[in-house]
RNA sequence: GCCCCCGUGGUGGAAUUGGUAGACGCGCUCGACUCAAAAUCGAGUUCCGCAAGGAGUGCCGGUUCGACUCCGGCCGGGGGCACCA
């Protein structure tokens, strides 16, 4: 038996045993419990990083421990295809995204087996397949048969020069981020799905999704962003021959406080003036300039211009000013608001701008209610003042009041209004899935036949000039009218990937060749049990795919209310950055042979741009896939991020060594030449403890500390005596190491003559009887300070454990004489004497 | 600006419901083996102190027999949203 572990020889021969054997398949038969794994599946980018290892290797303990314990388990794993840098790379590198993309996932594939992840390549897929992407233009097409796709103008963010919409996030101070050119804001046609029709089971399902993160369901509540509060309207003046105003309120309380009304520069209201007005359309257009960046709206000046006045519903003597400012959205709420100084900071920068009236309507005390609004807007609680018919009310009061007086009268009524915004899908590019909708010039939009699906990207095209390559295809888009016949034109829009991504794990639990997924089949394996992947997905990816699956459910398709059960965001891999003084960032290895001063700098997430990137497959060359994955988990809690260092993979490999050897060790000995020395039941006892511990850490996703366990289980065999307890504890340490380990734990499985493979052993038992400690260590405090500790037997008796601490020299000596005047006894824990 | 999270040795981090702070790893120190090195093994490693003992979980205060843990106020770091009415 050697006397190392050699992974370049072992890794492979085991990958390619488990392959063989369909080790990993889910069976999706039988009556086993079952349990399904999934982290979020990668952008075939080209390599996979340290991020990839660090969030798979997770889910695959996970995974091989609950197939250990028994049960069916499915794992799978696929592509999330399309995307825009595959476009970027066809204009740059001249080839085609298909090609590139599929290169990608060659490399990649190969990759992670290389990992010895235990996923079920069976269920492969990539969203770029027609046979995937066929089945989403079928799924598109029922939630448009019902009604939860619409199509309406929109605006969109425009690169003039690359002649393509950007999102914003592809938008860098008002430029866009290829080009570089000032983006335009056109108005498209643009297809939309209707999640805000879900808003409310968005908000309120996640009060169920208890194994999510907090910091995730409180993400998704605050971009949902529910407010309860008033619509209502101000008429105009009886000679105006305008319309009324609508306003949103959240404090409908505060209306006595109102010194203005302010319009959106979008609003309908402002665009009525601006056609009577040419200085009206001026102001109108300057508002719309500036950037949208962050710094700039935070700075940008309250511009504002009076077209009108309207009258006060409260009191019909009453006018306010009606002006077009430029810090009204358009798109929340009615796009117009009442402005009340006194209580809201932007009303009173507005005010203060403009001379209009302040004044004070809410007051912490009746001594402050003619205390004037200074530079700050009171926002505090409070009762009203100087508001008839409310004054003395609290806000809380006050708001139901006028509402209820708003709805008797007519004026206006109790509303709740959302943040959240239809899921605009159109984008302007080739690489993703074709939006199946036919536009025919007499019969509109028409939906593609089933029969006719999958509608296929064509595959020759042009990425020579800019724009959507679809658009300008010579004959892709030409095709009869589904309805009457004539001739008509392809829909050249795409899907956002994030539909891709928004059902791929139900295809994963089935797969049928003719239909997106067979409903009772999903049903079975779903929801997903434990959903693992990076924070930044916390809003839209998540989002999506929660809406996707109601509205999936709504239809009837599918009988889900949640895709994901539990969901866990793990940290990212970071690394230490390196400049030289020029400020060029450096590769840890350039900073190693560099010949001037280098600057050591912060540790920071993995990237390109900051060149501190480490490669996985040279690691995993020199270490092998088992010290890769066990220095993922060991060095930091999974949730937080962990720093990359050479040490740390070092270690690592000691540790696989050092289990080797133990393991080698008791292979040698054989079975028979100790036998009779006895067992160990102080080994037997810190065994079954290992037991239970490292099985609730992994189940707890506690990673880190199972690992911390396990290095102690280890320590505590190297120094044990030989006996039959500690040849039954080494082959435990196999299993409980196996899950993480995985290659290592076969190979010593193997080489201690065990039969099958590991991977498909059974997750020992801890005995209870066992876990029972027979003597416990009581500490011994004098006024809550600790001053010795007595052993004691579990369960004794209090006052058995007060007569022992009082006896104790140290405690006499800590009491300097004076008499105890109570003590505290926990059983089993300690003893605190108060003097 | 609003909302949320986090501050523990040289370092990553442990510490069921408040009950012996620093598990486990990395690093470091000393020792063994070696001509030597690597690898490996053993001992030690919060701070002050020879010791007895004292101090100690960002800072200040509070609750409690007892606080890393609960409460209030600061300071520092990170994240999310952002003119959301």
């Amino acid at each position: 038996m050697a006397a190392r572990f050699n992974p370049l020889e072992a890794d492979a021969r085991w990958q390619k045993l488990w392959e063989e054997q369909g080790t990993f398949h889910a069976s999706g038969e039988g009556d086993r419990p079952r349990a399904y794994v999934l982290e979020m599946f990668p952008y075939p980018s080209g390599r996979i990083h340290m991020g990839h290892v660090r969030n798979y290797t997770m889910g695959d303990v996970l995974a091989r421990y609950r197939r250990m314990n028994g049960f069916d388990v499915l794992h799978p794993m696929g592509w999330d295809a399309f995307g825009m840098p595959a476009e970027n790379a066809a204009m740059e590198k001249k080839v085609h995204p298909g090609e590139w993309t599929r290169s990608n996932i060659d490399t990649m594939r190969g990759q992670l087996k290389r990992l010895g992840f235990a996923l079920d390549w069976s269920r492969e897929l990539a969203t770029c397949d027609p046979d995937y992407y066929g089945h989403e233009q079928a799924l598109f097409l029922d939630l448009h048969e019902a009604g939860l796709v619409y199509r309406k103008q929109s605006e969109v963010n425009w690169d003039p020069v690359d002649m393509t919409v950007l999102a914003n996030e592809q938008v860098i101070d008002g430029r866009g981020w290829r080009s570089g050119a000032l983006v335009e804001r056109r108005k498209l046609s643009q297809w939309f799905l209707r999640i805000t029709d879900f808003a409310d089971e968005l908000l309120d399902g996640l009060g169920e999704l208890d194994q999510w993160p907090d910091k995730v369901r409180l993400m998704q509540e605050n971009w949902i962003g529910k407010s309860r509060g008033m619509k209502f309207r101000f008429d105009t003046m009886p000679s105006d021959e305008t319309e009324s105003i609508q306003v949103f309120t959240t404090r409908p309380d505060t209306i006595f406080g109102a010194s203005f009304v302010a319009v959106s520069p979008d609003h309908p209201f402002a665009a009525e003036a601006a056609n009577r007005s040419p200085a009206v359309a001026e102001f109108i257009a300057r508002c719309k300039q500036g950037g949208t960046t962050a710094a700039e709206l935070e700075t940008a000046e309250k511009l504002g211009l009076e077209i009108g006045e309207v009258l006060h519903p409260l009191d019909g003597g009453w006018t306010l000013p009606v002006y077009i400012a430029n810090f009204v959205l358009m798109d929340y709420g009615t796009g117009a608001i009442f402005g009340c100084p006194g209580h809201d900071q932007r009303d009173l920068d507005f005010a203060r701008k403009y001379g209009l009236e302040v004044t004070r309507v809410v007051a912490p005390s009746p001594e402050e209610a003619e205390e004037p609004i200074g530079d700050e807007a009171y926002t505090g609680p409070g009762r009203l003042v100087n508001s008839r018919f409310l004054d003395g009310l609290t806000a809380e009061d006050a708001i139901r009041e006028v509402i209820a007086r708003a709805e008797a009268e007519g004026w206006g009524e109790g509303t709740t209004v959302w943040r959240l915004r239809d899921w605009g899908v159109s984008r302007q590019r080739y690489w993703g899935t074709p939006i199946p909708i036919v536009h025919c010039g007499a019969c509109g939009p028409v939906a593609v036949p089933r029969d006719q699906l999958p509608v296929v990207l064509p595959e020759d095209i042009d990425f020579e000039t800019p724009g959507n390559p679809l658009d300008r295809h010579p004959t892709w888009s030409e095709v009869d009218c589904p309805d009457c016949g004539a001739p008509a034109r392809r829909e050249t829009d795409t899907l956002d990937t994030f539909v891709d991504s928004s059902w791929y794990f139900i295809r994963f639990a089935s797969q049928p060749a003719d239909a997106p997924f067979d409903k009772a089949e999903a049903e079975r394996w779903l929801p997903v049990d434990q959903y693992i992947g990076g924070v930044e997905h916390a809003i839209l990816h998540l989002l999506y795919a929660r809406f996707w699956t109601r509205a999936l459910r709504r239809i009837g398709k599918l009988d889900v209310e949640e895709p994901f059960e539990g969901l866990f965001t793990q940290g990212m891999v970071t690394h230490l950055t390196f400049q030289d003084s020029d400020g060029k960032w450096l590769t840890p290895d350039e900073a190693e042979s560099h010949g001037g001063p280098v600057i050591r700098g912060r540790v920071e997430k993995m990237s390109k741009s900051k060149r501190n990137t480490v490669d996985p497959e040279p690691i995993v060359d020199q270490y092998g896939a088992d010290a890769v994955r066990w220095f993922m988990l060991s060095d930091s809690p999974p949730e937080r991020d962990l720093e990359w260092s050479e040490a740390g993979i070092q270690g690592s490999w000691r540790f696989v060594q050092r289990i080797w050897r133990l393991a080698a060790e008791e292979a040698e000995r054989g079975s028979s030449t100790w036998l009779g020395e006895g067992d160990d039941l102080a080994l037997d006892r810190k065994v079954h403890r290992a037991i239970a511990a490292v099985g609730a850490n992994i189940e707890a996703l506690a990673f880190n500390k199972a690992v911390a366990n396990l290095y102690e289980l280890t320590s505590t065999l190297e120094k044990a005596p030989a006996s039959p307890s500690r040849s039954r504890a080494v082959e435990t340490l196999i299993r409980l190491a196996a899950p993480m380990v995985p290659h290592l734990a076969e190979e010593a499985w193997s080489a201690m003559g065990r039969d099958g493979l590991i991977a498909q052993a059974e997750w020992p038992a801890a005995d209870p009887a066992l876990l029972v400690e027979e003597d416990v260590t009581i500490a011994v405090q004098v006024n809550g300070k600790l001053r010795d500790t007595l052993a004691a037997p579990k369960g004794a008796a209090k006052e058995a454990l007060e007569e022992m601490a009082l006896a104790s020299e140290k405690v006499i000596r800590a009491l300097e004489g004076k008499a105890p005047r109570k003590v505290i006894v926990v059983p089993d824990r300690l003893v605190n004497i108060v003097a």
